[in-house]
DNA sequence: AAAAATACCGATTACGCGGTAGGTTTAACA
DNA sequence: TGTTAAACCTACCGCGTAATCGGTATTTTT
């Protein structure tokens, strides 16, 4: 009817939404989520088949549909999820920063350990770079808010005067994030071929030398 | 026939193709390169329409067929083209690493200006990422072939005194690649919202700081 | 001027795609 | 236990795709 998929609720938290039942259809959901992951990581969204995917959870098209109405609905669940487990990684305002960039690092290191969500990310993220792209709202947001909980979290420790003064807070912000994506991409083209973590720890270490102060 | 459209030639330089002919032929070529450059930076190279980019240049789909037998040869067509260009900038094995770093600042810097070649290769690297993508083993020499020549000239600098000796030639390589090609994509998101010239050269300025001895 | 390659086009084909129409079976709940 | 929603399926549709067939007109070379 709406066609937009959004109609899910707009700001309810513990909301059940609406009414839901069945365990099975949890399950499935959960299923479906994962196969989606998995050929978007290998196909990215527009190449990936909406069909393949009800396949690979042994559903026909209608049956897939019967859970998520569209392709689009897939794909935004997928972002949609990531988000909440996103949330806490950066989450408290009251981190130092070298808590912060410790943690960036953990991160890196953890995320050796799951390549596929990794490259499900990345494939996306590149192609929501690409015209009226589904997903380009959504990376464009992520991009915005960890960029600016970066900066917020630098310009803290600028202020407090544990980092240098004439360190540019939002151009180390984008240094980090360009660091990280740029890794992962050289990562996923050959894992076995760089030390992923090794190198941002490397670079990290190097950072804190440069801008820390005392 | 063969179907691969690697037919032009093996290793042949100023050997002319076989034989050619029309001035207006050559034209139409350059003109269909430039018209699928732009629809491959906007919608990537798989989404992009074989037959709009016939229409972009005035002719049928056939007519562009004439030229490049298939979507993929005009694919490898573009990538055969950069790499002609790209000799030239980290051409000399005899470069110091001080110039290399510099030229790589230089390199991002011309970069502001043709954002659209930008865009073209920064998607189709990305693109290249999944499964049986045509420009996978271009992109995959490309960064072998890069990241040796980097490597190699630190290693240089490493031997003769210039870098300190604990540095990981290697590693740094990947790590300036990663952080070039992170920056791309962050730049072509939002051009205006950051100045990524600023922020490589910073970044450089302070690698140098870091890894030079005397 | 003859021969031959180049530079195209209209019509068509085979196929995969996301999505719909209209149903039946299965399971939850009162 | 009856009602109702969830959980699916078969068959189908319209569309866009890359690519082919079989030409004709133009240009270049001999």
């Amino acid at each position: 009817m709406d066609g937009t998929g959004q109609n899910r609720q707009k700001a309810g938290q513990a909301a059940p939404p609406k009414r839901r039942k069945s365990p099975k259809g949890e399950e499935r959901r959960e299923q479906i989520l994962q196969a989606a992951m998995r050929q978007f990581a290998d196909d990215g969204y527009q190449n990936a088949s909406f069909a393949a995917i009800a396949q690979e959870v042994g559903l026909s098209l209608p049956g897939l549909i019967h859970y998520f109405p569209t392709k689009v609905d897939l794909l935004l669940a997928i972002l949609e999820r990531r988000d909440l487990e996103s949330v806490k990684v950066l989450g408290g305002p009251d981190l130092s920063w070298r808590a912060l960039l410790s943690a960036l690092v953990e991160v890196v290191q953890a995320n050796t350990h799951i390549p596929g969500v990794v490259r499900t990310f990345a494939i996306l993220n590149a192609e929501s770079l690409t015209r009226d792209h589904p997903a380009a709202g959504w990376f464009g947001n992520r991009v915005r808010s960890v960029s600016l909980s970066l900066s917020q979290t630098l310009q803290r420790g600028i202020e407090s005067g544990e980092i240098r003064p004439d360190v540019d807070a939002r151009a180390l912000a984008a240094e980090l994030i360009s660091m990280m994506d740029g890794l992962q991409m050289l990562w996923l083209r050959a894992p076995d071929a760089i030390d992923m973590v090794a190198i941002f720890r490397a670079y990290v270490d190097r950072l804190i030398a440069d801008i820390a102060l005392g």
